[in-house]
DNA sequence: GACCAGGCACATC
DNA sequence: GATGTGCATGGT
């Protein structure tokens, strides 16, 4: 094992003995995922758990449901997680993929093979690559790493990367240093996002990080 | 009141 | 290709 591979499997480590598994991705159905993926773009999670609850109140979480909903009445629901009108829209593309490609059936959409779903769901206009991994990841279960803000800033404060690695640079080093294991990736991204949250803001608090061992 | 949040597309150079 | 900007609510 290099020593990359080392370092990455040392700060697992770390965090799962410091905050133990965690339960991501919090929704109920894939459906669920992708509507919060798109949701939660640059936007506090709070934010999503409320529109989430909007739609659910109205039983509105089903792509014919939201489908027939118009962009105005779509909007006005998610407003909690901010960007309400740019989301909306973003999130009637998805549901127009979904639908024109799949019938609006996630298990149809599941036969597709990974690489090719995700540059499929890279199509759509709104989606980027961490909200493709994210669905990948967390709606289908592919072993796909899903880099953000937190995955970058975390590798960048303790020295594993620079600060001009793109996402699909990032993305390359987790996934060729680490097995390829769906549930290894979910916990590692949640695992960095809740450190990132607690410790690894903008602004460090680097003080009872449990990472703070491994700081440069 | 400033700062930040589980990005992305688009304009402009 | 690279850099800058708009999008918006709500919590700390």
């Amino acid at each position: 094992m290099n020593t990359f591979s080392h370092r990455l499997s040392e700060i697992y480590d770390l965090l799962l003995q410091a905050y133990g598994p965690q339960k991501w991705w919090p929704a109920e159905s894939p459906f669920e995922v992708m509507v919060g993926a798109v949701l939660t773009q640059n936007t506090n999670w709070q934010g999503v758990e409320k529109a989430i609850a909007n739609l659910k109140g109205s039983n509105l979480l089903k792509p014919d449901k939201l489908q027939a909903l118009s962009t105005e009445e779509l909007a006005g629901l998610i407003k909690p997680a901010g960007y309400f009108n740019l989301k909306a829209r973003r999130l009637q593309n998805l549901i127009e993929f979904l639908t024109e490609t799949y019938a609006g059936d996630l298990e149809t959409m599941d036969q597709v093979e990974t690489g090719q779903l995700r540059k499929e769901l890279l199509k759509i206009n709104g989606v980027g690559p961490e909200t493709a991994d994210s669905i990948l990841l967390y709606a289908l279960q592919r072993p796909v790493f899903v880099v953000d803000t937190y995955t970058y800033r975390v590798m960048n404060r303790h020295g594993l990367i620079g600060e001009e690695v793109s996402y699909d640079e990032l993305q390359g080093l987790f996934t060729q240093h680490l097995p390829l294991d769906k549930t290894l990736f979910n916990q590692y991204h949640a695992l960095l996002v809740r450190v990132g949250k607690l410790h690894c803001q903008p602004k460090p608090r680097c003080q009872g990080c449990p990472l703070e061992p491994l700081l440069p």
